[in-house]
RNA sequence: GCCCUGAUGGCGAAAUAGGCAGACGCAGCGGGCUUAAACCCCGCAUCUCUUCGGAGAGUACAGGUUCGAAUCCUGUUCAGGGUACCA
């Protein structure tokens, strides 16, 4: 066989146009056919093009698109680009271009790259979210939802660089710092639009039970995102006052240990609750430097606790005790924004030791009174109750339902369901973005663009400084009529969040070129997606937001379905040198890279083979080696082999033969399930496996043409979903009609599991002879195998007779015992037979010292022979007259060589 | 901090459902082919000890459940993702 390596460069193109030129993977609606919808997350159109982990992503999409294809789906499988976003914006700063044209060539690179991947997308249908065409509907359901009360505006912070007089992404600021000026950032409030996501908090929680094809990690982080909790709203009261705080807790069964609260710093009420206390410059300078902290700084637990004495007091509504309100840190404006504080809470107990507030507890171990002086720290484990009125000596658990029964009937609290998930910001003082269609008369107040006005278009003749939202001082987008007076007014100048985009695209890929936000009839065929592919990176937000959205359409009457994604894949992210494959750590390798040297199909099966698609991968340069070994291997093997050729009915007589054909049928039966089950890794295992044991058989020599010509067939379809162009040329290689591309998944057949019971028995044996031909130190005459019948033969041959007449354990066990072979081993034998019964199918077929061993030896004596170049005899004795085999281990037969 | 996930040879990893740990590759070693090298082909390969028959240990660490644990439970350490304006 020569070494030389294939140009595969040549092949690529060459059928990339065949398949166009097929129109193979464009789809239409066919009631008559099944459908498959799989997606996979659109990319963000960055210029550094494609790198390794937009391929992993790519190939897994388009290797379960073709398996899928073959096995009889009509499969939509399209792909379309998140356009909008502050990269672009970023860039068209940075580098003086304009976000659409920075866009545009981004997206034309990585098409092109796509392109040459040779995935089987419908390209008909690609779509773009940052034309008119695609937003306009963002802005028409945006007005849908401002109907229905799911959108409104509040006040709501944003990171403000009063240099550069422009609001920052958090991703923008560092520790508090312009991540381009380095100069700090101030927290401004502006008003901003929501969409009401907390509305559907109930929904999109309970619906996640539903959703049995995603992965259990997603839904659990996505159920703590929503994190309801059941709590109580208890009711202190201003000293001094008829006024109610209302201070949610989840643990009020330490009500009789507060000893203060704290309010958030962002909390409404605060300039109100110091005004004349004196403490007023204090607070305020310390909301204001709170308030820069990250939320992740303010709740670490390790951190130092910081707050003020606000100079007003609350009373207790359980023992009318009078408690110090705090501003602190630590508390945020997560349900009333007050909270009450203990020592049986670490941030609460380390925070009052610091500022000397009192402390009690209220549990303990055992019900026994004890002290905070005592303790370092807080004491967090449940335990019973005492100093706790009429709970005392119930355990705190038990006792929690009651007191908040208790406090709710004697007024002193309400029952509450809290969320942490929070309505959906969706302003952005940015451009690049879908224009909120919205205009504020001086007159009327704010009003609605009109549906017919839609789209509102982003206009493409700005300047950018860097200063301060683009759309701002641009005369003409800012001027607009009053839809309602006709008078003068200015446009909502902010833009939506990207996110929004993403929320819906999938829907539009159905048609579209549809007049409407997407087509009802294509919807109703396609939706929803069978399979969704994507990062684990957008495992609670953007995929919350797709369900959210889905949700809402579903209420208005506009679609049928609650949840957008049948089944969800999350691929792990490629790292190198430590870090995310990325531009910005200079470590990218680019698919120009690989393909130039490797070709397209080696890099494709390679990220699907290095690791198993869900965990991360640690990109290295070598390891490519050995699956661009494998596809020239493959490739050579198959190509112009005459001994492959053979195209008629196959007939399996030899052992030998058997044994190929069982293991095609196990190589069709693992890779199908190995794909369909996202372990794209272990199918190339076993299709390499495969391959290499038909290398063997091919070299051995005495060939079944019919028998290697089906299973080259096969293994070349089985190879097609992952290397699609090599599978497509050797098809053609092998005189075959068509398209393997278009050709049928090979059926699953029965498999001949004794004949691959009889595979491990050969190599056992061969690896044996080896060895007693190196001890013996001589080229062999012939060999001499003796099989001596062994007690776990005995132990399978009587177990599968007594299991025909009973399942009963204890009768099979007696059965067992009365052969004299196995009784010595009763112990084990206990143990085994009870896994047995469990798991019939793992009886071995054929086990070392059996008459069936004796017989294939028999049989393949010859073909043994062959092997080591002399004849060889086979023996089944109880005791063999040969000294040498009668020393045969256990298991082991014995072998003589003359 | 909080939520989620992961940790298996020199390396990437595999192991349906708790049942022979290390399949399939990389790097390495030995042999063949070759004037030579590359390519290719055939072997060997978890570690430690060994009288070369084999014996013992072993899936981050410490425990537990089980006849049996990489797999289930508890705790610890380390690493990664998310944390609401990156997408």
């Amino acid at each position: 066989m020569s070494g030389k390596n294939v140009d595969f460069g040549k092949m690529e193109k060459k059928w990339q146009d065949k398949w166009e030129k097929a129109g193979l993977f464009k789809v239409r609606e066919d009631p008559k056919k099944k459908k498959y919808y799989v997606l996979e997350m659109f990319p963000y159109p960055s210029a550094s093009g494609l790198h390794m982990g937009h391929i992993r992503n790519y190939s897994m999409g388009d290797c379960v698109a073709r398996y899928k294809r073959m096995n009889g789906f009509n499969v939509l499988y399209p792909m379309g680009y998140d356009a909008f976003g502050l990269p672009a914006e970023n860039a068209a700063i940075k580098h003086k271009t304009h976000p659409k044209e920075y866009t545009e060539s981004a997206i034309a690179g990585i098409k092109k790259n796509q392109k040459a991947l040779g995935l089987s997308y419908d390209w008909e249908r690609e779509i773009a979210t940052c034309y008119p065409e695609y937003y306009k509907w963002n802005q028409w359901f945006f007005l849908k939802a401002l109907e229905k009360g799911l959108a409104y505006k509040k006040e709501a912070p944003v990171n403000w660089c009063p240099d550069c007089e422009t609001v920052l992404a958090n991703e923008q600021v560092e520790n508090g710092k312009c991540w381009r000026c380095e100069n700090d950032v101030d927290e401004k409030m502006i008003d901003q639009w929501f969409f009401r996501t907390t509305k559907y908090a109930d929904e999109l929680l309970r619906d996640l039970k539903k959703l049995e094809g995603w992965p259990d990690k997603i839904r659990t982080m996505q159920d703590n995102w929503i994190g309801k909790s059941h709590g109580v709203d208890i009711y202190f009261k201003l000293d001094g006052t008829d006024e109610k705080l209302p201070t949610f807790t989840t643990r009020c069964d330490t009500i009789f240990s507060v000893t203060f609260l704290a309010f958030a710093p962002e909390h409404p009420m605060l300039d109100k609750l110091t005004r004349g206390t004196g403490k007023e410059k204090e607070v305020s300078d310390f909301v204001k430097k709170a308030k820069k902290e990250s939320i992740v700084d303010r709740t670490n637990e390790d951190k130092e606790k910081e707050g003020v004495f606000t100079g007003r007091y609350a009373i207790n509504p359980v023992n009318g005790e009078k408690v110090p309100i705090y501003v602190a840190n630590f508390a945020l404006m997560y349900g009333s924004g007050i909270v009450m504080c203990d020592a049986h809470d670490k941030r609460d107990f380390r925070f009052a030791k610091k500022y000397d507030i009192p402390l009690k507890f209220v549990i303990s171990k055992d019900g026994k009174r004890i002290d905070p002086k005592d303790y370092d720290d807080a004491f967090t484990d449940d335990g019973v109750l005492f100093d706790s009125g009429k709970f005392n000596g119930m355990k705190n658990m038990e006792a929690l339902p009651k007191i908040s029964e208790w406090l709710e009937k004697e007024g002193m609290g309400k029952r509450v369901v809290n969320y942490k998930l929070r309505d959906w910001g969706i302003s952005r003082q940015r451009y690049w973005g879908t224009p909120i269609p919205v205009v504020y008369c001086d007159k009327c107040g704010m009003q609605t663009v009109p549906e017919k006005d839609l789209p509102v278009k982003l206009p493409t003749d700005v300047k950018f400084t860097g200063q301060g939202n683009p759309l701002k001082t641009h005369k003409d987008f800012m001027k607009a009529k009053c839809p309602k007076c006709g008078g003068n007014a200015k446009r909502e100048t902010d833009t939506m969040d990207t996110f929004v985009d993403s929320s819906w695209y999938f829907l539009r890929y159905c048609d579209p070129a549809s007049k409407n936000m997407f087509n009802d009839k294509a919807v109703k065929y396609w939706m929803p997606v069978d399979q969704y592919i994507g990062g684990a990176e957008h495992a609670v937000m953007h995929l919350l937001y797709a369900r959210f959205f889905t949700k809402v359409l579903m209420d208005i009457g506009l679609v049928k379905f609650g949840e957008p994604f049948e089944k969800l894949f999350n691929q792990g992210i490629v790292y190198k040198d430590g870090h995310k494959m990325s531009k910005s750590f200079g470590n990218v390798v680019t698919q120009e890279e690989m393909s130039k040297k490797y070709g397209i199909d080696t890099a494709r099966m390679f990220l699907l083979f290095v690791a198993s698609p869900e965990s991360q991968l640690e990109w290295n340069d070598k390891g490519v080696q050995g699956t661009y070994r494998f596809v020239n291997r493959f490739y050579r093997l198959m190509c112009d082999n005459e001994k492959l050729m053979g195209s008629g009915e196959f007939k399996t007589e030899s052992t030998v033969d058997r044994i190929l054909e069982a293991k095609l049928s196990v190589a069709i039966e693992n890779v199908s399930r190995q794909i369909e089950g996202f372990q794209f890794n272990s199918a190339i295992s076993t299709i390499m496996d495969f391959v290499n044991y038909m290398q063997g058989y091919v070299k051995s020599g005495n060939v079944n043409k019919n028998l290697l010509g089906e299973a080259a067939r096969t293994i070349v379809k089985l190879v097609s979903p992952f290397a699609p162009h090599v599978s497509e040329e050797l098809w053609e290689k092998m005189r075959m009609e068509g398209l393997v591309s278009a050709s049928k998944w090979p059926t699953k057949r029965k498999v001949d599991r004794k004949a691959i019971g009889m595979e491990g028995v050969i190599r056992q044996l061969q690896d044996d002879i080896e060895h007693v031909i190196k001890l013996a130190k001589m080229k062999p005459s012939r060999i001499g195998i003796v099989i001596a019948p062994e007690w776990k033969y005995a132990f399978v041959d009587v177990l599968k007779k007594s299991m025909e007449k009973t399942r009963n354990p204890g009768e099979i066990m007696k059965s067992l015992m009365s052969v004299k072979e196995i009784r010595p081993y009763g112990k084990d034998v206990s143990k085994l037979v009870p896994f047995m019964l469990k798991n019939p199918e793992k009886i071995p077929q054929v086990l070392l010292g059996s008459k069936e061993e004796h017989a294939l030896l028999s049989e393949l004596s010859g073909f043994i022979g062959e092997q080591f170049g002399c004849n060889v005899s086979v023996e089944f004795a109880e005791k063999s007259k040969s000294p040498k085999a009668a020393q045969a281990m256990p298991g082991k037969p014995g072998i003589e060589v003359f």
